[in-house]
DNA sequence: ATTAATGTTCAGAA
DNA sequence: TTTCTGAACATTAA
């Protein structure tokens, strides 16, 4: 689920509460914890991170960035299901990491946690100068993307514009969720070749990237049936409830009322859309 | 009681 | 070079 909308809200959910702060110290939680949740070595993190002061929290696509005084990044990548807490959990065993900040007079969060039910997000150490080595080549934010970026990405593959938006190569942030919603705000048919959109259809493609993107952090994030979404405090999004195509397969198209919401499937992933109003 | 589905990323194959 | 496939893991619904 965290997508750019939910990441975003959990920066924003944690900023107040952890610039400025210094780490005291960082623990990894009882539950059985993958080898591949944090990187380098916990011993190691403890030793760069400790005693250092968290200069300022970002969000660099889907992934929450931690701005050491040191000059070291603390990137957090949630994936499926990971969380950036400062308040209680939704539960104890899916805890992961705990870092426990300074006491301080203006603070009266003395935690951030990473929870993750499943398992698949990570938590990595990287030396400032390899920062934008280690993001690699990510594309242009979604919420940045202005129509010089749509058009040069979408001349530049032949996929079905629903699979290409899944790329963060393409453009950084949008995931599966938020790719179908966009595709039907824009009117646009998933399966259509990225590079036959035209002009027009591309100004709508952006248009509705940031109208859909911007409301969702409006109404922080989507909160699935399965409830795993929270956002800093453990509260639930509620994007979910403006949602017009998402899990809403058999039902009346909400925008053109002619056609009913189909269910597909597109690289292995779930595509919903309106056949009506998305040509 | 298996099997399918679910959000993401990346390595390796086609 | 670009695109596709499966695995990493946990949980729920069918």
């Amino acid at each position: 689920m965290p997508e750019l909308p939910e990441v975003e809200t959990m920066v924003r959910g944690i900023r107040p509460h952890v610039e400025g702060r210094v780490v005291h110290s960082v623990q990894r939680c009882r539950c059985r914890c993958k080898p591949n949740l944090i990187r380098p070595s916990l011993r190691q993190i403890r030793r760069r991170l400790a005693g250092s002061r968290i200069q300022s929290v970002h969000r660099i696509a889907k992934r929450v960035v931690l701005q050491m005084s040191t000059g070291d990044a603390l990137v957090i990548e949630p994936r499926m299901t990971g969380l950036m807490l400062v308040s209680d959990p939704p539960d104890r065993t899916h805890l992961r990491l705990q870092w426990r900040f300074e006491p301080d007079a203006e603070h009266s969060v003395h935690s951030l946690w990473f929870w993750d039910r499943r398992g698949l997000g990570t938590v990595q150490l990287i030396a400032g100068d390899q920062l934008d080595e280690h993001l690699g080549s990510l594309g242009v934010d979604a919420l940045q993307a202005g129509i010089r970026v749509w058009t040069r990405q979408c001349a530049g593959t032949q996929r079905a514009i629903k699979v290409a938006l899944l790329d963060q190569k393409f453009v950084a942030g949008i995931g599966n969720l938020y790719a179908s919603e966009i595709l039907h705000a824009a009117g646009i048919s998933p399966f259509r070749p990225a590079d036959t959109l035209n002009g027009r259809e591309l100004t709508r493609l952006k248009n509705a990237t940031r109208r859909i993107l911007t409301t969702a952090i409006r109404y922080e994030g989507s909160t699935l049936n399965d409830g795993t979404y929270r956002n800093a405090l453990n509260k639930a999004g509620r994007f979910q409830n403006e949602h017009r195509v998402y899990m809403r397969a058999g039902r009346r198209c909400a925008k053109c009322h002619r056609g009913r919401i189909e269910r597909v499937v597109q690289a292995q992933r779930a595509t919903f859309l309106c056949p009506e109003c998305q040509k």
